[in-house]
Order: C-alpha cells, then structure tokens, then sequence
RNA sequence: GCGGGCGUGGUGGAAUUGGUAGACACGCUGGUUUUAGGUACCAGUGGCGCAAGCCGUGGGGGUUCAAGUCCCUCCGCCCGCACCA
C-alpha cells in the first residue's frame, strides 16, 4: 500500500493535553468480538411472524468471482446502515445475502484450469463469505442461498413451466454472434474487431430458435407503472421509458411498382408521417424478409449483408457505422402519387428488430437519412422549414424540436404553420382517414431472449420429442439437475455432449426425445431472488403470504450498470409471478438507490505495464517502484479493475484498520451516488477519527464514572450548548440516514465530536457539565452505531451502559433543545450580504423590517439613503434595494 | 448515432431546494506537547489587495430584490445501448 503505515494498536498512546494513559482502540480484537457476541444472540436473524412494520432492505448480491471487490464494501456498508437504522426505528428488519452464481466466468475457469465450474463457484462463495463477514453487516445468513443450487433452480425451473403454461414463454428465432470455432455464441462485448476475443475465429452472424419471455406483453404496463416509483431515481426511471421506447406513428404500406419474390408491398413504419412529401427513398433492413429474398439470386446483395453482419448486431455498432447502401433495383409508389416513384434501397442502419424493418427516409428532417443520401446522391425534399431561417437542407438535417412552429410547403394533410406533434396528429388523421394507413403505438422493447448455449445456467425444462414437439417437463420431474460429469476440452455446450444426460424418453409418448441442452440467461436468476429470500427453504419458488407480507424491497441499493436490464426484468417477473399466483404485486421494488464506482489512480511501470497500487510509493506527488525503484506514471482516476491493477483488497484493509474504517470511509466526503476515490490519506482520516471517538470515549468515561444517572435540574452555558449540538446531531443523523445522504451524516458527526472535544476540554466549573458530556458521548456513538458498529458497541460499554447497543432503539431527542429562540439574519444592500442582525425567531415581517431600519449599523450601510424597497423573508433574509 | 448523468477552493464535497457560497473532511502553513518518528492538541487556509473593498460555483447570455440552484446556448468529462454480471 503506498505511503500507508501500519498502526501499532498494542503500544499505548500519551495524549499531548491530558498525558493520561490510554488504551488504543484495537479493532484487531474488537472487532472478531463483537461479530461472536452478535452471532451468539442472533440479533440479525429475521422471523418472519414478527410482529412490528417490516422493513425489507436488499443490497444486490455479488457474482462470486472469487473476491469481494471495494465496489461490494460500499455497496453492502451502506444496505447496512439502513438495515442498523431501521432496526433501532423498531422494525422487523429484513437484510439477506446471497450469492448470483451462474455465469460464463466459471465456465472459462473451467477451461483454462480444468476445475468444474461448480467447484470453482463455491470455493469462491466459501472465501466471499467469510470477506463479508469480517465486515460485521447484520446479514441474515440463515437464508443465505446461491442461485446454483438445486433448491433454487429447481424453483427457477417450476417458474418457467407456470409461465409457459400461462402463455408468458414464446419460441422464436434471433441473430446472434456466432463463434465457429469455439461454437459458442458471443456477446457483443467479446467480439472485437469482428473476431471472437478467444478463438480469435471471424465472427458469423447465425439466426438461432431460442426462447423467450414476453415481457412486450407488459411494454405498456411496464412504462405507465414508473410514475408510481418515487422512491426510485429520476434517471433510471427516464432510462427505462426511454428503453421501453413507446411512440406513436403511422404504419402503412408502399405498393411495390413490380411484385417480385412474393412480395407486393413493403411495410413500413414511422414516428414522422408529416415528413411523406420529403420522401427519397425507401429503405430495407439487411435482415429484412424481402432483403433475404432478394440476396438468395444476387449474388452482389448477399455479399453486401454478409458486410453488413460483420459489423456486428450492437445498436451503437450499427448506428455509428458509416452509412452503407445497396440499390435493389426496385421501386415503390408514393401512397399520395402513383407517379412519383421511389428506389429501394438496403441500408446498414436499418434495425429489422424496431417497427417493420423498413423505412421510407425523409432525408430534410433525419440526420442519418440525409448522410445516406448525400452519399449515394438521393433527393432531399424540404417538407418545412424553420420560420425564422427558412434556408433549405445543405448537410445538416432541419430537425425542429417537437414543441416548435415551423412552415410547411406542401400543404400535406391541410398543413400550414404547425408544430411536429400537431403535424403527426394531423397526417396519421388525414391517412386513417383516406384509409391507406393506420395509427399504431410501437415500442422499443424486444422480448427477452433466455437461451444461452452454456452449461453453467439453469436448465431450461423441456423436451423435445420426434413425434410431439417440445414437451414441458412435468413438475413431478422436477428438477432437471445439472449433469456434474462434464468436460470442458471440446468446443460447444457441455451438455450437447452429454447424451446419457440428453437422451430421455418423451414424457407424453415415451418415444425417443432429448433434453433441451440451452440454460436461462442468468438475469433470469436474478430477477426473483429478492422473492425467494422472503422464504428461502421452501418447496415452492415461493410461499405467497410470507412473499406479500415482505415484499415489495423496502430499499434496494446497487449499482446503476443495472438500471435497465436487471430492473426491468425484476419488474417483468413480479408481473409474472403475480400472474401465476406466486405474487401479490407487481413492483419490487419500492426504492431504489444507485450508488457511484469506487475509484482508484493507475499507476504504471517505465514499460507502460500497469502496476498495483502496493507496488507503488508515492511522495510529493512523484511516484517510484517500491523494489526497483523505477519511475513510475501516475494516470487518470478510474473504475478499479483488475486489468488496470487500480484495486485494493478490502481484507488488506480490513486486517490494517478494521471494517470500521473501511465502512467509515466509504460512507464519508462523497455522496453515495457519485464515484468515490479510494486514497490510502482518505482511509487514514478514517481510522484517525475512529481513534479519536475512542480517546473522547475514555476521557468521557473517566470523568463521569461518578456521575448520578438522574439528570440535573439545570445546565450551564457550556453543558446546554453541548447539549444542542448533540440532540441535533442525533436528529439530523437519523434525518440524513433515511434520506441516505450517508456523507451528511458523516459530516454532523464530526462536527458533533468536535463539539465534545471543546466541551470536554472546557475548564466550565458546572456540575451538570458532566452528566451532559456523557449524554453527548452517548448520542455520538448511537449515531455512529450504523456505520461503525464494533467501536460503538465497544464504546458503549465504556460509557457504562449495559444493553447490546446495536439492539437498542433511536433514543428521542428533547425537541426543545433543536431551535434555537434567536436567529440571526443576514442582511443583504442589492443582493450583497453587509452585515446581519439576530431576532427573535418569531418575529414577523413588520417586526424584523423596524428591528432591522433601526439598526446602527444598517443606518450607517445606507447612509442616509432611503431603501427603495425592503424585502424580508422571515427567517432566511433581509435584502435593501436602495 | 441514440439515451442518461456530471462540472463549486490545492482535493473530496456542503449549501435548509431561489435567500449568508465553501459546512465537514483531506492536504498545506505556523505553533505546542511527547516520542526516534508516525501520533495528539491549538491557530490559519477561495483568489486579488496594506486596507476599505473587489472578484468568485466549466464559458457566454437571460429571468429575479436575490441564481451554485431556474431558462437559453456553448464547452468538457463519464455511463448505458439488449448473450458480462
């Protein structure tokens, strides 16, 4: 670790001001302790007929990749600050862990060290866990469950049958990244430049039947049912509405002037019928039925899809590609005249999975069709121009907001002056009403292709027989388990090449059948997890009363690279599960928070490898090679990964400092959803403030041992003033808590220690003084109980009490000691602040304009000139325009 | 390309949601104590200026008595795009 020091908790600290002896919190011990007092009362386990509010509070749970990473320190310190807090609210909290642990990770360990993925996945569980413990959350780990294990995707198994038999499963085909020589199907991600990031192999495109969920059913749903997500970030919410993608639009149909390969029109859709007169040509998806039709006797088009399909099949490939074309040959008719004629065109950027997979291009008006245009030397018709600038279209695309005015020029649909939203109103009126077209909602959404051509996924239960087709499972059969006898040395899925494991008779006609060999996308896993956590042991994927009564998530934290997918899945299944009798609801989530990246500085060698930050020193700023002594280039701050070696092992720091300091500095300076930056200064700070309570503690301790329980009947000026600072700070600490504005409440305490550091080292002779240093040392320690809660419960102790804080509830705060009677006002000439006057806290509008008119020194910053106006907002401002 | 977000001192950030910009922390400077040192404690710390004061929340413009906050515009950076989890 650079420039970090090890803190040598067994030598005893002189204190500079008191020279009293004292022990040094050593979270070596303190800590292992308090996890075995926690564990031996069960206090963080949850019964489910608890009588008190429930409180559901999910952190989402790690893949088990073989380590626990920063980003998981910070993501499960603050579920557990939630959890801690709501538990001292006096709910029956809910707070569970577990482990997402089917994925293609542990099939390529398997390959490249020959260990079963199985193996491999629970050694990693074994070793994650005991990261997590160390970390003292109060985790129910009597549910603890992995997604690979029988019981829970046995559950998962059962799920999909009901939601087959409820017509919520459809078969289809989809285009997929095809690696022939590892005979694996690729993710966008692994193929790089065209070529299979392991083989190395160029990638095809293969069109593959697969199954899918059909969460479009619920397109509509799904996107009206985001008003009623509050508690959930603006942004994810806007995300997923633009992900659902619903837009209205005119479907119809271009009469082909010469029918040809079966087809005698081309179906297109648009969001922008207003733009038909700036029509240039019509254009088809390289995927598109008429496209395939056309290539299978020209020989030209064939190649040129196939050059389109190198690109690969990601939005953001297609869309950003050069704009590529191939004339067909063909024309259609305009619907408005028989004898304007438009080309056919295949056009690379044509999406066959949004609306028809053909469109008809309004070069004026979109960017993309007049870069085609220009290109290939098509028409570009203005059909409106800009009321202020009426030029007409050189190279870029005239696109008006929606909201905005603009000019006609062929009167289509009776059109004259009239915004976009207007015009598209209009036309699909106008072409409804001629009858040659109709209105139609279209959605972004596709449905959610499940199959994955793996072995470490759930299988999917059915058969498919010679003679009856594709059979479900029975339940009874249930579960069809994984095969353990696999190997991983040929290309392909595992269970393809498994035939003692494939082979079954049909359960309908005992023919000869075979297992279907795909898993499920282990999104599915994730997407009712949450459920089965409510009833983890059961026989059933869930136990519906026990569901509803602790669904849905009370608060879900993670991180937002899961804003879309995995939420709108979960959203989906809920549906679902509601569908077939496992749910009562159909949100799973109430809140939702997104917390920000963990971040660290790269470092790299004079060869330009990167470097570790333990291999780094750095001082002033210049940063050498902790052996070699080489120089070393400090680089950007950046997301920790293990490709750019940027990572710190939280068990290294957990072993130096103690989890108190880890979570201490996580929930620190930065707000929970930004990034933070992980500095080895920042977690000293931690660690120093954590010393720093204890000291206060102990000199706390050692001053009020004496001290009466019974409150005195009064307190000096010191005392009441501590007292203030610290019933404030434990009502603003519970306040920013629930808001989880962790970093607010950081800095209160601080502030709050502060505090009683003064008053503790105040010479105020009171005799109340002590009674209320305790208090605040008291207050301070609860308040730091959710976030660092083995040096509160330790420093609980010291302060005399008895009971297990962390069982403890929120102490109430004396409500008279929050506001003070007097504030004071600043006092602004022309918006400038000049000075400031204190009031009464009551004082009116009328009272504070003469307190503050009569005013010396108002008098002299006016100097005899009369205030225009005078605007007071009581209890905020005073502002003379003069 | 489309969609989403962010931008405040040397640094992380705060700002009661339109009302005293810079709370709190890191760092830095000076001092005190002790120690070999880390540590602890006290004071200071947005910029310019001797001062009065002026300037200051990515740039420019606007609304308002009042703008970090609202509107327009430009710039920069980050994230997602459907088989990674």
């Amino acid at each position: 670790m650079t420039g970090m020091t090890t803190p040598n908790a067994s030598t005893p600290r002189a204190n500079g001001r008191s020279k009293a002896e004292r022990e040094r919190y050593n979270p070596q011990t303190v800590e292992p302790n308090w996890q075995a007092r926690w564990d031996e009362a069960g206090v963080f386990v949850t019964d489910n007929e608890d009588p008190r509010p429930k409180y559901y509070v999910l952190e989402m749970f790690p893949y088990p990749s073989g380590r626990i990473h920063m980003g998981h320190v910070r993501n499960y310190t603050m579920g557990d600050v939630v959890a801690r807090y709501m538990r001292a609210k006096g709910y029956n909290v809910l707070h569970p862990m577990g482990w997402d642990a089917f994925g293609m990770p542990a099939e390529n360990a398997a390959m490249q060290n020959k260990v079963h993925p199985k193996d491999w996945t629970y050694a990693n569980i074994d070793h994650m866990r005991g990261q997590l413990k160390i970390m003292g959350l109060s985790l129910d780990w009597t549910r603890e469950f992995a997604t690979c294990d029988v019981d829970y995707y046995a559950q998962q198994q059962a799920l999909f049958l009901d939601f087959l038999e409820a017509g919520l499963v459809t078969r289809k085909t989809s285009r997929v990244n095809w690696d022939p020589e590892d005979q694996t199907v690729l993710a966008n991600e692994q193929v790089i430049d065209g070529r299979g990031w392991r083989s190395g192999a160029l990638v095809e495109q293969r069109e593959l039947t697969q199954w899918f969920f059909k969460i479009t059913d619920f397109s509509d749903d799904l996107l009206e049912a985001l008003d009623g997500l509050d508690r959930w970030p603006d942004k994810v919410r806007t995300m997923q509405a633009n992900w659902i993608g619903k837009s209205q639009g005119l479907r119809f149909a271009f009469e082909m002037t010469k029918p040809t390969h079966g087809h005698d029109g081309i179906d297109v859709f648009t969001t922008r019928p207003d733009t038909l007169m700036g029509a240039s040509f019509v254009g088809l998806s390289p995927d598109h039925p008429l496209t395939k039709a056309l290539a299978e006797d020209n020989a030209e088009l064939a190649k040129f899809v196939a050059e389109c399909h190198r690109l690969g099949t990601s939005e953001a490939d297609l869309e950003q590609a050069d704009k590529m074309g191939f004339d067909t040959g063909l024309t259609v008719k305009h619907p408005l005249d028989p004898n304007w004629e438009l080309p056919v065109w295949v056009a690379n950027f044509i999406l066959m999975d949004y609306g028809t997979g053909a469109i008809f291009a309004c070069p004026a008006h979109d960017q993309r069709d007049l870069d085609f245009a220009r290109k290939y030397d098509l028409p570009v018709t203005d059909t409106f121009v800009s009321l202020t600038n009426p030029s007409p279209v050189e190279n870029d695309a005239f696109v008006p907001q929606k909201s905005e005015k603009v000019k006609w020029i062929n009167h289509f649909a009776g059109l004259d002056e009239a915004t976009g939203d207007e015009a598209v109103d209009k036309t699909i009126a106008f072409v409804e009403d001629q009858g040659w077209g109709e209105g139609v909602t279209q959605y972004r959404l596709r449905d959610w292709g499940i199959s994955r051509q793996r072995y470490w996924g759930c299988p999917i239960p059915v058969i498919h027989c010679e003679t009856c087709g594709v059979i479900p499972v029975p339940k009874e059969d249930l579960p069809v388990q994984l095969p353990d006898d696999v190997t991983f040395d040929k290309p392909g899925n595992p269970l393809d090449h498994h035939p003692a494991w494939k082979q079954v008779p049909c359960p309908k006609c005992d023919g000869p059948a075979g297992r279907e060999t795909d898993t499920m996308d282990t999104f599915v896993d994730s997407s009712w997890y949450f459920a089965r956590f409510t009833a983890s042991k059961a026989e059933t994927p869930t136990i519906p009363d026990v569901a509803n009564a602790w669904l849905p998530v009370d608060q879900y934290i993670g991180g937002v690279e899961h804003a879309i997918l995995h939420l709108l899945y979960s959203r989906f299944f809920a549906r679902a599960m509601k569908a077939t009798g496992h749910l009562n609801m159909s949100e799973p989530f109430k809140g939702l928070f997104t917390q920000g990246m963990v971040t660290h500085e790269t470092f790299k060698g004079e060869d330009g490898r990167w470097l570790f930050p333990e291999e780094v020193i750095v001082e002033d700023g210049k940063a050498r090679h902790v052996d070699t002594g080489e120089t070393v280039t400090i680089g950007s701050i950046e997301s920790m990964s293990k490709s750019k070696k940027n990572v710190v092992d939280p068990t290294t720091i957990i072993e130096t400092y103690g989890a108190d300091t880890a979570r201490w500095f996580m929930l620190s300076d930065t707000p929970p959803d930004r990034d933070i930056e992980w500095t080895d200064a920042g977690a000293e700070g931690a660690h120093r403030h954590i010393q720093r309570v204890w000291r206060l503690v102990q000199d706390v301790a050692a001053r009020t041992a004496a001290v009466e329980d019974a409150k005195p009947e009064a307190f000096g000026e010191t005392a009441l003033s501590l007292r203030k600072t610290s019933h404030r700070m434990l009502h603003l600490v519970a306040d920013d808590i629930e808001k989880l504005a962790f970093n607010r409440a950081v800095a209160r305490i601080y502030d709050a220690t502060n505090q009683l550091g003064k008053a503790l080292a105040s010479d105020d002779s009171d005799p109340g003084l002590n009674w209320a240093l305790r208090e605040a040392a008291s207050f301070l320690v609860e308040a730091m109980q959710p976030m660092t809660p083995h040096l509160a419960e330790e420093a609980w102790v010291k302060l005399g009490h008895e009971t297990m804080l962390t069982t403890k509830q929120w102490s109430e705060v004396d409500s008279t000691l929050l506001e003070d009677d007097t504030l004071t006002l600043p006092i602004q000439v022309n918006g400038k602040k000049r000075g400031d006057i204190t009031v009464a806290k009551s004082a009116d509008k009328e009272t504070v304009e003469a307190l503050v008119m009569n005013d010396p020194e108002v008098q002299r910053l006016l100097n005899g000139a009369t205030p225009k106006r005078v605007i007071v907002v009581p209890q905020r401002i005073v502002n003379l325009v003069v």
